[in-house]
DNA sequence: GTCTATAGCGCGATAGAC
DNA sequence: GTCTATCGCGCTATAGAC
């Protein structure tokens, strides 16, 4: 197997173990089982916990915000970019057989027992995001499609909390049901 | 110094470590080093790690509910009430020096790792938030202070959740500040 | 009720053969 | 690049003296 693929399946697994059980309840061991592979091999690609973690939440950042820019060049409707919006996080959610939380989300729950390198990955996901989601809200108001009060960061920053709590919440309840139930409201309640 | 005494700083003690570390990252050696005990006596109060954590869980889902309902009975109006509500998850958030999420946020979180007792207990307080909110928000919307469209339950939960993520979230950015600002925008679009 | 001592395990990580 | 073997540590938990 080449360096590449058994590279990408620890990261894969890692991710997978993170989003559902949380950094600290994933191990070398448990990577090892899902992978097939042994547990000092691991280290070979990534010497330490925190190289594993920092790389995964670089490649997981750099692809959901891909995602975001996709859905912010697109031709869609501000109110379409929002829903698409949310509906990433649906998906990670139903990734998958078991209900998986954001990455970056679970991470912020344990941001106080990661390293300084990782917690400045997420914090710069968290701050993209908003960055991205206001510039959509700001769209949908000058359009019209969106129709609310006050500052569009402070309604950026409450969208982003909102989908990343939406996630974790809804895993110990009605899972994707729930969550698609609170995005609904949450359009709604910007009157789109 | 008496069984109670130190069975609540024990308790005192998990509590803040769960809230600030994670349940995975708090151990009965970091709870001996803050209450001053040696890590077997612990075992003699909570046996378990679980035996901890439920009653941990139980003793703040009391708590938390009983100033949810004194908020809910009391004759504050609608918008007022729910204004005390964020109230509760601020607190939470600038308890002690150290920002801290709510207890059950975090272990939410980490739920795929904890015992089946602790996880109907942490559904069980999910579900009661939800409920006081409702009436919260449907009293509210009688009364004209909150104009919404959509299901009142619907709008409880992604408050609920909206609280539970911001308070995680905010601890990675602008702390006490950010979970002002968004609670204070959640008003707004309540039209409260 | 609190202590010392320790069992037994899983963890992250390293050494060194192949 | 992957393996076996192993180190050293921290963890939950127990035994038994005081």
């Amino acid at each position: 197997m080449s360096d590449v693929e058994t590279r990408t399946k620890i990261l894969n697994a890692a991710q997978d173990l993170i989003q559902r059980w949380g950094a600290n309840g994933m191990s070398y061991q448990h990577i090892s089982e899902a992978v097939g592979i042994r547990k000092p091999s691991i280290h070979h690609y990534f010497p330490t916990k925190e190289d594993l973690i920092e790389e995964l939440v670089d490649r997981y950042s750099d692809y959901f915000l891909k995602m975001v820019d996709q859905i912010g060049e697109s031709q869609d409707s501000a109110k379409q970019k929002l829903q698409r919006y949310a509906a990433l996080f649906e998906a990670t959610l139903r990734a998958g057989s078991q209900d998986k939380a954001c990455l970056c989300g679970m991470l912020g729950a344990e941001l106080a027992s990661l390293g300084n390198n990782s917690a400045a990955k997420i914090r710069h996901f968290y701050r993209e995001n908003e960055k991205r989601l206001t510039r959509i809200l700001e769209e949908g108001r000058k359009s019209r499609e969106f129709r609310f009060e006050g500052d569009s960061g402070a309604t950026a920053a409450l969208i982003f909390s909102l989908l990343e709590g939406a996630v974790l919440i809804a895993r110990a309840q009605d899972g994707v049901k729930q969550f698609r139930g609170i995005a609904q409201q949450l359009m709604t309640l910007l009157k789109a």
